[in-house]
DNA sequence: ATTAGTGCAAATTCTTTGCACCCTA
DNA sequence: TAGGGTGCAAAGAATTTGCACTAAT
């Protein structure tokens, strides 16, 4: 996530996104604290400095590119901490203080993978979530 | 699904609701090709006999009694076909005719649950959806 | 200089709330 | 007949669209 914020322009344009000040500010904005964060907070967590129709957009396009992820089922934004790696992302989210953290592991790509084929299914992409409370929230 | 379309009142009853005249109608828009569909969906599929309102307000009631599961990350609803098992339901999703069937894998719960003790998280609830395409779309 | 990106205003769409009436158990 | 459910009207949120203007490459 530090990255991120210590160099956000060469993060988006390895993206093809052009590095503008909006976009800064709202990775920025998301690089703070490791909460998932709808819109609208993400509007407010930059004091309105980026039209909330603008952040909309952002989002869409950041999404697109790899460099956000929507975390469900709350459907808020968290910066991806690790843009460059393919695979199945799946997140770890406190139900108590919000805090999210990104995990990939290959042994649970196995298993959906398994899980997939034997219902005649051919898998294109997973999503995993896990809702519990993190270690500070025990 | 077949056997909730065929005994809707006792389905509902089982869980401590009403076995009324709309609920029978949208369980049975539900039970038809294992698609998800969202309230307006469902809404027309029971060509506006629910009002919109109570469509909302029915699939929360039923979503809480564990009735309808909803879908992600696409949020619309599906009908659970096995309501008495407690434990991780997932999805397996096929992106191009939109069916969905529900699986329970303890394998993937286990390793879920491996994940989360890793990282200090003591897991509450588990959420996954595979997308891919079915036997049918291949 | 190009053209992606942005802001503003306004339209849509989605979801929730309040309240009176109805119908299931 | 009592309380859960429903419909209707209306409010409130969330999301999208069009278009002119700005700024990054």
């Amino acid at each position: 996530m530090l990255h991120a914020m210590q160099d956000s322009p060469s993060l988006l344009r390895s993206r093809g996104l052009r590095a503008t000040e909006p976009r800064k500010q709202v990775i920025a904005a998301l690089s703070c604290g490791s909460v998932p964060r709808s819109p609208q907070e993400i509007f407010e967590a930059v004091e309105g400095a980026v039209n909330l129709v603008t952040v909309y957009r952002m989002l869409e396009d950041m999404e697109k590119a790899g460099l956000v992820h929507r975390h469900h089922p709350t459907g808020k934004f968290v910066l991806c901490p690790m843009p460059e790696q393919k695979g199945h992302h799946g997140f770890l989210h406190c139900v108590r203080c919000g805090k999210t953290e990104e995990f990939m592991e290959p042994a649970l790509c196995k298993i959906e993978n398994t899980i997939a084929k034997r219902a005649g299914f051919t898998p294109v992409s997973h999503l995993s979530a896990i809702d519990g409370h993190c270690a500070a929230c025990r």
